[in-house]
DNA sequence: GTAGATGCAAAATTTTTGCACCGTG
DNA sequence: CACGGTGCAAAAATTTTGCATCTAC
């Protein structure tokens, strides 16, 4: 479980829905990636382990989801959407296309570049949520 | 017309693939943007260009645009996928939430931000084609 | 008990595929 | 004229919606 519990279901709560199995379930889901998970992903382990469940459901829940913000659809690269669960922190990934390993970078990395932009274009970057890809440095020592 | 004729002309030749009319007008139709068009507005101004090409064309021909790189799938921001004419000069976007405006920016702004994440964590970023979301000088100012 | 959530089934949408005909090279 | 491309139609896959039932509060 890596979501916190108690932030998530008092997120609920205060929006006025409830706090139902399925809906940890599809959270859980959603945490298993680690990092960011696609949708495919999460509707797989959502069936897997409890196929009771529908896939209304599951797009139901989503949207309500990232609609609290309780789950964050990423910034993302090429091909399916994919969703993380919504940290206090702000944070960046780095993607290992050949691997896929993550690396999880912070807003400092980032600041150098954003300020920059703001100087040179006038342009303030929202760094909310970013993902770069490319390669580790395991896979580039092979 | 923002794209080159010459060069996807030969590209597909190239490929043993042929210049149809059709293919014509869906390049165009990516162009037309400007900066990013996503799928679903290419199929929009395609029909209304021309109303005679199936969707199930636009699909085929969009893929192979890809796979010849001639067209790029870009590194894309919340929701929709978009489409983009690949340029010879890897260059990366900002663009306004706001007002939707794209502002171009070229591989020198990212250099500082790429080799302090090769220096500090090893990782090589894939810089070819980035998007970042944010406020433009102009809506800032209002 | 009541408002909201779920599962089911059906509909709407999006994407893919097969095939006969047309057009490029 | 040959081979790939296109349109059409049908199929497959994905996503949304309506409604009776169930459940969290």
């Amino acid at each position: 479980m890596t979501h916190n519990q108690l932030a998530w279901e008092e997120t609920l709560t205060r929006a006025g829905c409830r706090v139902t199995q399925q809906r940890a379930v599809i959270l859980d889901a959603v945490c298993a990636g680690g990092g960011h998970t696609t949708l495919s992903d999460i509707q797989a382990r959502v069936v897997k382990t409890n196929p009771g469940i529908d896939r209304s459901t599951i797009y139901r829940t989503l949207k309500l989801f990232v609609e609290l913000g309780i789950v964050v659809s990423a910034e993302a690269g090429d091909d399916e959407p994919s969703y993380e669960v919504a940290k206090a922190v702000q944070h960046h990934h780095l993607i290992c296309r050949t691997c896929g390993h993550e690396i999880e970078i912070d807003e400092a990395d980032l600041a150098p570049l954003v300020s920059h932009l703001a100087g040179r274009y006038g342009f303030q970057v929202e760094t909310d949520h970013l993902m770069l890809f490319g390669m580790c440095s395991a896979c580039r020592s092979v």
